[in-house]
This record gives C-alpha cells, structure tokens and sequence, in this order.
DNA sequence: ACAGCGCGAGAACGACCGTTCTCACGAAGG
DNA sequence: CCTTCGTGAGAACGGTCGTTCTCGCGCTGT
C-alpha cells in the first residue's frame, strides 16, 4: 500500500520530507531517489530537473497550507474570532515535531534571486495569506482594513520567524495578543501612518559605521 | 590603500558581501579568495575552514548591527521614541541597495539543525535584541514588560520578513504604528496571556488533513 | 519462439565543492 | 655567497552534485 501511490507523489512526499528538514541545496537528488524509492530514469521523466521538484514542492505546500489554515478557521463563528484563531493554528504548527519554520521563508533566503521560479510562488503565497486575513479582517467592520490586515501579516510572519529561532511556540499566543489589541483599538492617538516623525525630537544622524552592513 | 588591510579582514568583507548576497551554501571557497585578493593558503591559515568563515561572517553582523541600532537610537529623546525609532531605522535598513532579509534568519533557514555554532549566535543576536528591546519597555513605565517586549519582537522580525518577501519598506512603518497603538492601549479586555481561548464558541475539531505538512 | 520495447539499477560524466600539497620564488641570516 | 624559510599561485585530491548513458532483464504481440 505503499508503492501503489503515483510516483510523482511518492516522489514529492520524499523530496518535501528532506527539503524542508535540511534545505533545498542540502539535499542532493540520490537522497530524494532514495527515499522516494524510485529510479532515477523515472524521477527525471516526472521532474526534468531539481528545479521542478523544488517549484511543486512549494506549490503542494501551498496548497496543502491554505486548506489546513482554511479547514482550521472553519471552526471559528466571527472572523474576529477566526483571525485570533489564525494564531492557535500556527502555534499548533510550531509544537509540531520537526518544525524548522517556514518553508517559503527557508528556500527564498536559500535560494533567493537564484531562481525567479521560488520567488514567484513565495509572494503568491504570501500574497494569498495577506489576500485572505484582509477579507477577515473586512468582516471585522474595523477603520482601516488595509492597515490592520498588514500589522496581522507582520505579526503573522514575525511569530513564525521567532517560533523557528527560539524553538518556543509562545510567539504564536503574543501576536495573538497583540492582534487582540489591535483589533480593539484601531488607530493611535495621533499621525495616520505615513512616513512622519513619530513624536520629533530627533537629535543625531542615522549614518557612520551604519552604512552598508546591518541586520 | 586597498592592500594594506589585514588579511582576515578582507577575506570577512569579502565573504559578508558573497554570503549575503547570494546564500552560504552557493559560495565556494575559491569566490571568497578571488574577491578578497588572498592566497588560498593565507585564508585557510585565517580560517580553517569555511564553517569559521560562517561564523565569523555572522559574528561581525551581529556586532555591526547590534552598534548602528545603538548609535540610531542615541538620538531619541524617551524610550517609547526609541522603540519607535527602531522601526525607522528598519525602514532604512530595508530601502538600502541589495537588501534581502536577515543575514541570521537565512544563514538559519539555510544550515538550521546542521550547524551548532551558527544556531548558537543566531540564537545570540536574537536574544540580544530581545534584551534590548525589554529594556527601553521597561523604561517607558508599561504595566507588563516583558509581554510588550515579546510582541515588539514578533513585529521586528516580522517587519523584517515581510520587506524581505515583498521588496518593499512599507512594514517598517505599518510595525512601528502596531507598536503605537500596543504601547498606548497595554492589555486587551479579558484575559492577561495565557493558553486560554479568546472568546470562546468554537465548533469544530483542528486535526483532519491539517496533520503534518504547513506553511 | 523470438524480435521489440520499456524499465530499473547503477555506472559514467563533467563540473564544482572544501581542503591539502607542490613548487618556484624572494627576502633574511650567517 | 649560500641556506633557509615563509609565501603565493595554483595543481591535485577525494567527494558530491545534477544529469545522462549503458546495459540487461522481463514483458508483449504474433
């Protein structure tokens, strides 16, 4: 009952297991051809090259993400509820054994500007999560939809970098707080969100050593 | 006045601008000793191998930035300026030529599990942050530290995330208003932060298809 | 029975990896 | 002067990469 799945599958089930564990260039095609149990004749005819079987792994990742967060959601009555559920969902994702963070945020700093494949299903994702916390955040009847959804995608994304490093789910629960304060009190006392000062008294300059090498 | 550097510093300056710009992985050896002008044999007295090359490569990022925010945020008067002001100094950080992430966050993403030391200053350079970061909320008078401090985190790396994938700054500004309103309205209305449930009325189960594969 | 074909197993290939070794050269010391 | 030693340039090494090629086996149709 194992070899009876497609080979694509059982190739992609294998390649997904090994890239996300150890990074897409860490892992060479024998292992995957290993793992998948599969001839290398036959991986090639599926996948014409490594590229492919990284760009479907994404894909299917994307896929499988946006149904399981969906199916999740599904449980929640209001979208207020549904957003802060978001964030019991993604610290359900961080307890998970194996969990070694995001695997779009893994190849894009991976591979990065190398393939314009990788980046283009990394934003599509991104873009999806965005696109869907937006229409929550919509049913919300807050101020400003747009502003608020973007503080979520920040929190959302910022809880799963520091859940990867720490190795603690608890990030999951602070956004979640925050969101809660968020969604409660809309905007600050004072600007709207443009580039302006935040409350002036600004005294020395940004450059020196700081030019060219940060973060 | 190009030659008369020492030498480890060249190779660093070389390998900071290979590493970061194209990932660890897919620099070799020999593209670090042709950019730094060094014989092979000059680098490997140096470093020994490449792993202290990684290391040093993001030792040096973690004291570089650790300084610029420092010296960024000397010119804030109070600390709530200054937690504010970190996020300006982000967006700057974001709109420079050639940014494409966290250094720490990719070299993480990159060698993750595979690398003891370079987990370990990752691991650093975020703890460092956080400290920082508790300390100017402890000076701003908040009723919880810490969890403020937590969630300022999640929106700094957040920020940092999502001006990676997007290309663009406008996380900077969009953190720096969640952190605003955060910092004016402390608490929510119920609870203080624990596991519990935000309002209750949830209705189905959060297993399913949703096991073992995510973002 | 036999020609033909598709497939799996794995060898082969060229390129590149990180690292070490060779060797000629040039300055320093007696 | 000759010796010695540290150095730079780069060849060499063993290994691995992604990809292709070879070969022999087992099925199929007549």
């Amino acid at each position: 009952m194992d070899s009876e799945v497609e080979p694509d599958t059982r190739v992609l089930d294998a390649a997904d297991a090994l890239f996300y564990a150890h990074g897409v260039q860490a892992v060479g095609i024998d292992r995957i051809r290993d793992a998948a149990g599969v001839s290398l004749k036959r991986l090639y005819r599926c996948f014409p090259s490594k590229g492919d079987i990284v760009e479907a792994y994404l894909r299917r990742r994307d896929e499988i993400s946006r149904a399981a967060l969906e199916e999740h959601i599904a449980g929640y009555a209001t979208p207020r509820e549904q957003l802060l559920g978001m964030f019991e969902w993604l610290r359900a994702w961080f307890l998970q054994p194996g969990f070694r963070g995001c695997a779009f945020n893994n190849a894009f700093g991976e591979l990065g500007a190398g393939s314009e494949a990788v980046t283009e299903v990394v934003r599509g994702h991104k873009a999806a999560l965005r696109a869907r916390i937006l229409s929550l955040v919509e049913g919300t009847g807050v101020a400003d939809p747009e502003r608020l959804a973007a503080q979520i995608v920040v929190l959302f994304d910022g809880a799963i970098t520091v859940a990867t490093v720490t190795g603690s789910p608890d990030a999951a629960l602070q956004a979640r707080d925050a969101v809660a304060v968020l969604l409660e009190h809309g905007a600050p006392a004072g600007e709207s969100g443009g580039t302006g000062e935040p409350g002036g008294s600004r005294t020395s300059g940004t450059s020196g050593t700081s030019g060219s090498r940060d973060d």
